[in-house]
DNA sequence: TTTATTTCTTATCTTAAGTCAACGATTTAA
DNA sequence: TTAAATCGTTGACTTAAGATAAGAAATAAA
């Protein structure tokens, strides 16, 4: 996994053996169960995560109602940036949907990083914009359209996620309910 | 208007005289009326707008229906990251519902300007986590609550935002008709 | 394998939002 | 100062979502 995780990261940078080795002696690499919670709600974290393989729900607790708020699968950072920049207790706790690698990014370790390596910075400055824009067109989207089309939309943008998750968080998920979303795709099916 | 800026900035960092200096020399800072458009759907844009005075709507047009995804105040950020990022042209425009000030940043000089002193690059990094922050609440809210509970999120939250804005605009922000909007107040006063 | 749990669907009824149309009230512009 | 837009509300009707209950199907556990 080690590997992949440089891979990853080589995406977007090439890597010198210094700072790849920095990395890794960083950020260790940890393994999760189905079902594992990797931050729980409440709390105060200082960690986020990278994932390499599976997939982490984001959720919380309504009046007693589990509420999903995201799904985050290879390649995509889980971080409750409300906790992590304003030294909060998060408000979400994340699980793991399925049996999950992920990095574990200590926030002191990687300041330390970047104090060695400062082009970093500027790195995780553009990755974290990047983040901020995808979150930005997600909640229009979640503005603009209705149930039906936010499913249709995911449909076609996320269609694997349909196959990973069980179809009652993708409801929550959606802003309905479990039986909304079954009388959603009947309606679809028909048409 | 120079020195609401230098105050601002300074809010969270000390300047220098030479930082300042540039600050200003790099930022212009731009009057606009009420019903500018500050920034067009469709377009590929270099700038971001820090509001010193007034208040910017984010909408783009759906089937023909105009559709507020935001509102940004004093002391906010408007930066379309998705279209920034990825070198895209933005789904949204972005209008003053009021007269406003604010201070244009153009990404190139920003980037000269970090060269120049790039402790402020890490500066850019904690606000931009910040942003992203506030949106991962924002869309968490918008996913568990209901246009009601949105409504008196807002009202508790950004009362203000309410005396601004007119509520056919703010209707369209939590996702509802004008008249679902009006309704929802009937039913509020009533208990 | 058998049991238990989770997951998904269906039906009924209630509640709230969408749509369309109309009407004052207010603001803006000519 | 009129005329024209814009804005907010209300009413009638349609459509979709929430709540509750029940049952079938699939999955996990004993």
């Amino acid at each position: 996994m080690e590997r992949r995780f440089i891979e990853y990261i080589s995406s977007f940078t090439t890597l010198s053996k210094e700072e790849e080795e920095l990395m890794l002696e960083s950020y260790p690499i940890k393994q999760f169960r189905k079902g594992d919670c990797v931050l729980e709600e409440g709390t105060i974290t200082q960690d986020t995560f990278l994932i390499l393989e599976g997939c982490i729900r984001r959720h919380c607790t309504v009046d007693g109602v589990d509420k999903t708020t995201g799904f985050f699968t290879e390649g995509e950072a889980v971080a409750e940036f409300e906790s992590l920049s304003f030294n909060k207790p998060t408000t979400h706790s994340y699980s793991c949907v399925e049996d999950t690698v992920a990095v574990v990014v200590n926030s002191e370790k990687e300041k330390a990083f970047y104090k060695r390596f400062p082009r970093f910075e500027e790195l995780a400055r553009m990755e974290t914009e990047k983040m901020l824009g995808k979150n930005q067109e997600q909640l229009s989207n979640f503005i603009t359209k209705s149930p039906e089309e936010r499913y249709k939309h995911l449909l076609t943008n996320k269609p694997e996620l349909l196959q990973r998750v069980p179809q009652h968080q993708i409801a929550s998920y959606l802003g309905v309910t479990p039986e909304s979303l079954s009388r959603i795709r009947k309606r679809i099916s028909k048409k």
